[in-house]
DNA sequence: TTCCACTTTATAATGGTTCTAAATAGCTGT
DNA sequence: ACAGCTATTTAGAACCATTATAAAGTGGAA
């Protein structure tokens, strides 16, 4: 399976709960946004075995730190997810939470002209909210 | 006193409370950023009553509401707000969880290509995460 | 197989935020 | 100035996403 070598590349064991959550996460047609309650969602109707709340914010930091996951910076109570993880920007859609790729070709280049010494860049991030 | 009638103006009874929240907040020299916990504490250090924690969250609130302060949408467990109202994009110092300003003309432009049909743009927002 | 560090798990704890309902204080009209 | 009404404040409880705990289970090296 492929996802045991990613996993043990990475330094994290191979274990049922992990590869179980990697073929929710990674075996899909496209890429997904997710909050831990609807990555749970998705996992309980996708697997027979119950894996702990506990695991699940374990595993999508495990994963978040090994940069196969990001997380997207959005007011909310709850952590937006994306499995995603090329530079790129989001729609913000504020009636129902959700968001949405934007292509880098939809926004272009970002050039930041200032510079913080002793700091360098490590994202830039373009949040456009939409309202109706 | 100035803030009488911008409460005033807005429907929100001007209270001690709100005076005095509107002092900390916006009879500065400059614009600031900051969390309810910070918020508190500079209420706090500037003011001899105590003015409850609730209050504190429906003063801002309702300066929210109102267009008077933003929030700043960061990955934090604490929302972050703003008293400059102005459009601009953020630095996001990861190691101390500062916010700095960042000039339109430091960012340049940001013109989305695409459209989403039914919605419309509310806010167009860089966040520029810092590291060491 | 043995062993141990890593992982999972149920459950408790944490902490920012929101809710509740009773007390207080603006404001309008008299 | 006063009454009456509504908005506001407040202490404390509730909420709830997330993190911590610590005991049981598991992967994999030897
Ligand atoms: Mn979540
Ligand atoms: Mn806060
Ligand atoms: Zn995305
Ligand atoms: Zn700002």
């Amino acid at each position: 399976m492929k996802f045991i070598e990613k996993l043990r590349n990475s330094g994290l064991r191979p274990t049922k709960q992990r590869l179980q959550i990697c073929e929710v996460l990674f075996n899909t047609e496209r890429t997904f946004h997710f909050t831990i309650n609807e990555l749970e969602q998705k996992i309980k109707d996708k697997i027979d075995n119950k894996i702990s709340l506990a695991t699940i914010y374990n595993t999508v930091h495990a994963f978040e730190k090994k940069g196969y996951l990001k997380q997207i910076p959005v007011n909310s109570n709850q952590t937006y997810f994306d499995t995603n993880i090329t530079d790129h920007h989001h729609f913000y859609n504020l009636k129902d939470g959700k968001l949405i790729d934007l292509e880098n070709s939809d926004v272009g280049p970002i050039n930041i002209k200032r510079k913080i010494d002793g700091k360098k860049i490590k994202s830039i991030e373009v949040l456009v909210k939409l309202e109706d």
